[in-house]
RNA sequence: GGGCGCUUAGCUCAGCGGGAGAGCACUCGGCUUACACCCGAGCGGUCACUGGUUCGAUCCCAGUAGCGCCCACCA
C-alpha cells in the first residue's frame, strides 16, 4: 500500500478546499468509518446530536457545537473508542406549523383551517420531505463524521412509541395530569405555551388607577391591562392594610358595568404597591386566578381565542389593544380614572416563536407534575453523576431545575404526537399505552404535545427505548452532551428530568460541555433584525470546511461566547495553506514514514521531536479540559513557529548533509503526526495531505499519537533555543542596519556552539576572508559572540540608537531586581528559588548592561 | 427582586500571586527555488477605578463605576 512519497509531490501550490472536500466525505461515509458497532469488543464513546430543527439551516451555532463534537469524536475513534455520534432532527411542532400555513396559503391559498387534521398532516410531511431537512447536507460540508445509519427524527416510529410509553407511564403515577389553569396564549399561533416558551422584555405600557364605588366605599385600583377589568369579580386588598380594613367584606359596582363585586383580603397583595388595592381577573391574570382560587370567585372569560372581546356590551368585538384604549376612554368619561401613567414600563410576554403579546389565558391543558423529576433531576448534579463543563455554569442548572413550575405539555396544533388519551362520550378518559387499542366509540384528544416533549427523550429514544437495544445499553448514558448554555433549561434540563425517570435513575450524559454564543465582529448577537446573521455556507465556500471550523475553535473558550469575524476565517485558511505546503515540501524532500525511525538523532532532528512529544502531551492535556481554543492555539503555533518557520529551515540544510536521510524520516514522522493531531479540528485537508504524505488508506482510522518520552531532550531544546537567539538578534541587527537580507556579510564567531554553518545559511553571512575587519560585534543574551565586516557601512545612528534602547532595558531590569533584594522582607520571606530567580536575572542584567556599554564604546564617534 | 459573568495592545480575546501575551490591524524591509494565503524586523498596554491582604497584586478580598446574560406573577 506504501509507495514513496518522492513520486507522489505533485501538489499544486494552494489547498483548493472545494476540489476535495466533497468527496473525501463520499469516501468516509461509503467505508462506514463513522458507523458505530454495538458488538465491538472497543470502549464505547457516545454523543446524541442536538437534534436540529427540521426547518432549520446550518448557522454558526451549529457549526462550533458540530466542529467540537465531531473533533471529540474523531478524537475517541482514533484513540481507539467504538464512537457513536447520532444525528437526527426535531419535528419543531410550531415552527413547522408556520412554514407549512406559509406554503399553503402560497401554493394553494388557503388557511390552515380549510384542511382538515389529516389532511394538514399529510400535506406537513409532504413540506417535510420535500424542503425539511437541509441541514443534513450541511452537515456533511462541514465535515461532521456522524453515523448516518442511525439517523432518527423525532416523529419517527420509534420515537413516537417512546413518547407514548413514557406518557402513559407518567400518568399512571400520577405524574401528567390535565387541569384547567392560567396558561400563557398565543393569540396568533392559537395554541398554549409553556413558560419556557415565552420571552419577557419591558415595554412602554400604561399604569391606570380607577375609582371602583363610590364615596367612602370606594376604591382606587391600578392596572396595566385596562381591558380586562371586564372580568373582575373583586377587588383585593391585604388583610393587615389598616386603610381597607373596615372595607373588607363589602361590595362596590365595577364601572361600565351593572355588576357588584366584593372587596377581599388576600396576602398576595403587596400594601406599598400603589394604592394598594388590585383588581382581580381570574381568568385573564395567573396571579389573579390563584387569588379567585382561594376565594372561590367566578372566572368569567372575556376573550376569545384571538383576544378579540367577548363579553356582552359596547366592547364586543374589539381587539385587546383597541379595547383598552376604549375602555379607557369611556372610563375617564365617567370620571373614575385618578390617574394615569404614560409611559409605564413593565415587562410583557412574547411568543418566542412568532413574537406575538401573550395573553393569559384560563384553559384545560395537560401538565407535567415536575417537582419529584425534578428533585431527582437535581440530585444527579448534585451527586457529581452529571458535570458541567466549564463548572461555574452548574448554579445556572439548579436555578432552572430547583424552581421548575408543573409544565403545561399540551398544544393546540396538529403537526406532533398527539396526546395518547381517548375520552369516552360521558367525557371519562384513558391513556393508551402503544399496543393498547382505545375503546370502540371513545375519541382522541384533540392536541399534540409540545415539541420538547419528545426531545426531552432524545438521549435514549434515539437508541431504541423502551425496548433494551444494544445501542441503549451500550452508549447510554452518553459520555457528553454538546449544546449552547441558552437551551440549558429547554432542553438540557428536561431530559435530566426524563433521563432520571425513564432509565432508572441512570444519567442521561455524564458531562455537558456548554458552548458560548457565536457573535459578530463587534461582540453584538447575531439577529435576522440587526441584519448582522453570518452565513457560515459562504465562508465554507470561499475558505473551506477547515477554515471555518478551524477559526471557530479559535475562539472556543469553554462557557464564553465569542466574535467571528471573517478575517480570522482567512486566517485559519492560510494556516491550511501553510501546513499544505509545508507537506508539499516534504514530499518534495523525500520525506517518509516508512522504516523505523532512527534511534537517536541530532541538532534540529533531536529539538523537533523533543517539542513534538511534549506537543502530544499538552495537546492530551488540554482535550481533557475541552480547551478547544487553547489546543487550537498550541498546535497553530507549534506548525507555524517551530516545524515550518525554524525545523524546515534548519531541515533545509541537513536533507543534503550527511544525516539526510535521518532528516527525511524525523521529517516524515513530524508532519505525521502533525496531522493526526490537526485530524479532528481540521479532517479534510489533513486527509488529503496525510494519504498524500503516507500512502495509506486513511487519517480518519489512524491511530491517535502517543507521546514518546524517550524523545524528551533538554539539551537538544537549549541548543536550538541558543541558536534562535543567536539568529534573532542578527536579524535585528541586519533590519535595523537597513541590510537587505540578500546582502552577504562576513562574520566570525565565538564563544558559542551553535551550528555556524547553519547560522551562516539563515542569516547569509558569509566566512571572514583575510582581510576581516570587525566593524560591529554582537554579543547575544546566551554569551556567544558575532563579529561583522560591514566594511565602514556602519550605519552609526541607527546602531547607537537600537544599542542605547537596549542599554535602558537592562539597566531596568537590574534596577527592578536589585530593588527586590535589597528588600530584607523579600529576601526572609519570599521562596529560595523566587529569590535565586531574581539574583540571576540582577546578574544577567549586569552583564549586558557591560556588554552593551562596551558595544556602545567602540562604536565610532561621529 | 434574585443569580451569573465581564472590564488586559486599535479590534477580538488568552493569562490570573513573583519577568505583560496571541491573532488580526498598523509601520519598515524583502518575490531568500514549500508557501506573497509568504518571509524577516518593529511599533503598540499606569491590565476600569478606589481601598485592603501580602515581602510582592493584572491575578486574592471589599467597595465604586460601566457593560452583558439568565431567572422572577409586584397589579
Amino acid at each position: 500500500m506504501t509507495s514513496t512519497a518522492a513520486q507522489r509531490s505533485d501538489l499544486p501550490s494552494q489547498y483548493v478546499p472545494a476540489d476535495v472536500e466533497g468527496a473525501l466525505y463520499a469516501r468516509w461515509e461509503e467505508r462506514g468509518y463513522f458507523t458505530a458497532d454495538p458488538h465491538s469488543d472497543k470502549a464505547p464513546f457516545s454523543i446524541v446530536i442536538p437534534p436540529p430543527n427540521v426547518t432549520g439551516s446550518l448557522h454558526l451555532g451549529h457549526a462550533l457545537q458540530h466542529t467540537m463534537m465531531d473533533a471529540l469524536s474523531r478524537r475517541a475513534r482514533m484513540r481507539g473508542f467504538d464512537v457513536l455520534w447520532l444525528p437526527g432532527m426535531d419535528h419543531a411542532s410550531i415552527a413547522v406549523h408556520s412554514l407549512v400555513e406559509r406554503y399553503l396559503s402560497e401554493t394553494e391559498g388557503k388557511g390552515r383551517f380549510d384542511y382538515t387534521r389529516e389532511e394538514f398532516v399529510a400535506k406537513a410531511w409532504e413540506w417535510k420531505e420535500r424542503y425539511g431537512g437541509q441541514i443534513l447536507g450541511q452537515m456533511r460540508r462541514l465535515g461532521d463524521g456522524v453515523d448516518w445509519t442511525r439517523e432518527r427524527f423525532t416523529m419517527d416510529e420509534g420515537l413516537s412509541r417512546a413518547v407514548q410509553t413514557i406518557f402513559k407511564s407518567l400518568y399512571d403515577n400520577d405524574l401528567i395530569y390535565r387541569a384547567e389553569r392560567i396558561i400563557n396564549w398565543c393569540p396568533r399561533d392559537l395554541t398554549a405555551l409553556s413558560d419556557a416558551e415565552v420571552d419577557h422584555s419591558d415595554e412602554p405600557g400604561e399604569l391606570v388607577s380607577i375609582r371602583y364605588g363610590d364615596g367612602a366605599a370606594s376604591v382606587v385600583v391600578a392596572t396595566t391591562r385596562a381591558e380586562t377589568m371586564l372580568g373582575d369579580t373583586a377587588v383585593a386588598v391585604h388583610p393587615d392594610d389598616e386603610r381597607y380594613k373596615h372595607l373588607v367584606g363589602t361590595e362596590v359596582a365595577l364601572p361600565l358595568t351593572n355588576r357588584r363585586i366584593p372587596i377581599i383580603a388576600d396576602e398576595h397583595v403587596d400594601p406599598s404597591f400603589g394604592t394598594g388595592a388590585v383588581k382581580v381577573t381570574p381568568a385573564h391574570d395567573p396571579n389573579d386566578f390563584e387569588i379567585g382560587r382561594r376565594h372561590d370567585l367566578p372566572m368569567p372569560s372575556i376573550m376569545d381565542e384571538r383576544a378579540v372581546i367577548t363579553a356582552p356590551g359596547p366592547f364586543k368585538g374589539l381587539d385587546r389593544l383597541e379595547a383598552r384604549f376604549a375602555i379607557v376612554a369611556a372610563l375617564r368619561e365617567d370620571g373614575r380614572i385618578v390617574a394615569e401613567k404614560r409611559p409605564y414600563m413593565h415587562a410583557v410576554g412574547h411568543c418566542s416563536r412568532c413574537d406575538t403579546t401573550i395573553e393569559p389565558r384560563l384553559s384545560l391543558q395537560w401538565w407535567v407534575r415536575v417537582e419529584p423529576l425534578a428533585r431527582a433531576a437535581g440530585d444527579a448534579v448534585r451527586e457529581g453523576r452529571t458535570k458541567f463543563e466549564p463548572a461555574e455554569l452548574t448554579p445556572r442548572y439548579f436555578q432552572w431545575v430547583d424552581n421548575l413550575r408543573d409544565w403545561c405539555i399540551s398544544r393546540q396544533l396538529w403537526w406532533g404526537h398527539r396526546i395518547p388519551v381517548w375520552y369516552s362520550p360521558d367525557g371519562d378518559d384513558i391513556c393508551i399505552g402503544p399496543d393498547e387499542e382505545p375503546p370502540a366509540g371513545w375519541t382522541q384528544d384533540e392536541d399534540v404535545l409540545d415539541t420538547w416533549f419528545s426531545s426531552a427523550l432524545w438521549p435514549f429514544s434515539t437508541m431504541g427505548w423502551p425496548d433494551q437495544t444494544p445501542e441503549l445499553q451500550r452508549y447510554y448514558p452518553t459520555t457528553v452532551l454538546v449544546t449552547g448554555y441558552d437551551i440549558l433549561f429547554f432542553w438540557v434540563v428536561r431530559m435530566m428530568l426524563f433521563g432520571v425517570y425513564a432509565m432508572d435513575g441512570e444519567v442521561p450524559f455524564k458531562t455537558v460541555l456548554l458552548t458560548g454564543l457565536v457573535r459578530d465582529s463587534s461582540g453584538k448577537k447575531m439577529s435576522k433584525s440587526r441584519g448582522n446573521v453570518v452565513d457560515p455556507l459562504l465562508w465554507m465556500d470561499n475558505y473551506g470546511a477547515d477554515a471555518l471550523r478551524l477559526s471557530l475553535m479559535q475562539g472556543a473558550n469553554p462557557g464564553a461566547d465569542q466574535a467571528v469575524n471573517e478575517e480570522w476565517v482567512v486566517g485559519a485558511r492560510n494556516f491550511c495553506t501553510k501546513l499544505w505546503n509545508a507537506t508539499r515540501f516534504a514530499l518534495k524532500n523525500g520525506a517518509t514514514i516508512d522504516g523505523p525511525m532512527p534511534e537517536t538523532v541530532a541538532g534540529a532532528d533531536a529539538w523537533i521531536l523533543s517539542r513534538l512529544h511534549a506537543v502530544v502531551t499538552e495537546v492530551d492535556e488540554l482535550y481533557e479540559k475541552y480547551e478547544f481554543a487553547k489546543i487550537t492555539d498550541l498546535l497553530y503555533h507549534f506548525a507555524w513557529d517551530e516545524v515550518c518557520d525554524w525545523y524546515i529551515e534548519l531541515a533545509k540544510l541537513s536533507l543534503s548533509g550527511p544525516s539526510g536521510d535521518d532528516t527525511r524520516r524525523v521529517l516524515g514522522e513530524v508532519l505525521d503526526v502533525l496531522l493526526r493531531l490537526l485530524h479532528p479540528l481540521i479532517p479534510f485537508v489533513t486527509e488529503r495531505l496525510w494519504t498524500e504524505l503516507t500512502g495509506r488508506e486513511s487519517v480518519v482510522i489512524a491511530d491517535w499519537p502517543i507521546a514518546d518520552t524517550a524523545r524528551a531532550d533538554a539539551a537538544a531544546e537549549q541548543a536550538i533555543a541558543q541558536l534562535q537567539s543567536v539568529v534573532s538578534e542578527v536579524r535585528r541587527f541586519r533590519s535595523d542596519q537597513g541590510l537587505k537580507p540578500s546582502q552577504k556579510v562576513p562574520a566570525r564567531f565565538s564563544g558559542t556552539s551553535v551550528d555556524e554553518t547553519a547560522v551562516r545559511t539563515l542569516l547569509r553571512l558569509e566566512d571572514p576572508g583575510a582581510e576581516f575587519i570587525p566593524t560591529a560585534t554582537l554579543t547575544t543574551a546566551v554569551g556567544a559572540r558575532v563579529e561583522l565586516d560591514l566594511s565602514g557601512a556602519i550605519d552609526v545612528p541607527a546602531e547607537r540608537a537600537r544599542l542605547t534602547k537596549d542599554l535602558a532595558a537592562a539597566q531596568k531590569e537590574r534596577d527592578v531586581n536589585n530593588t527586590k533584594l535589597l528588600n530584607d522582607n523579600f529576601v526572609s520571606k519570599a521562596p529560595e528559588a523566587v529569590i535565586a530567580k531574581v539574583r540571576d536575572r540582577l546578574a544577567a542584567a549586569e552583564a549586558e548592561i557591560e556588554r552593551i556599554s562596551a558595544a556602545l564604546d567602540a562604536l565610532p564617534s561621529t
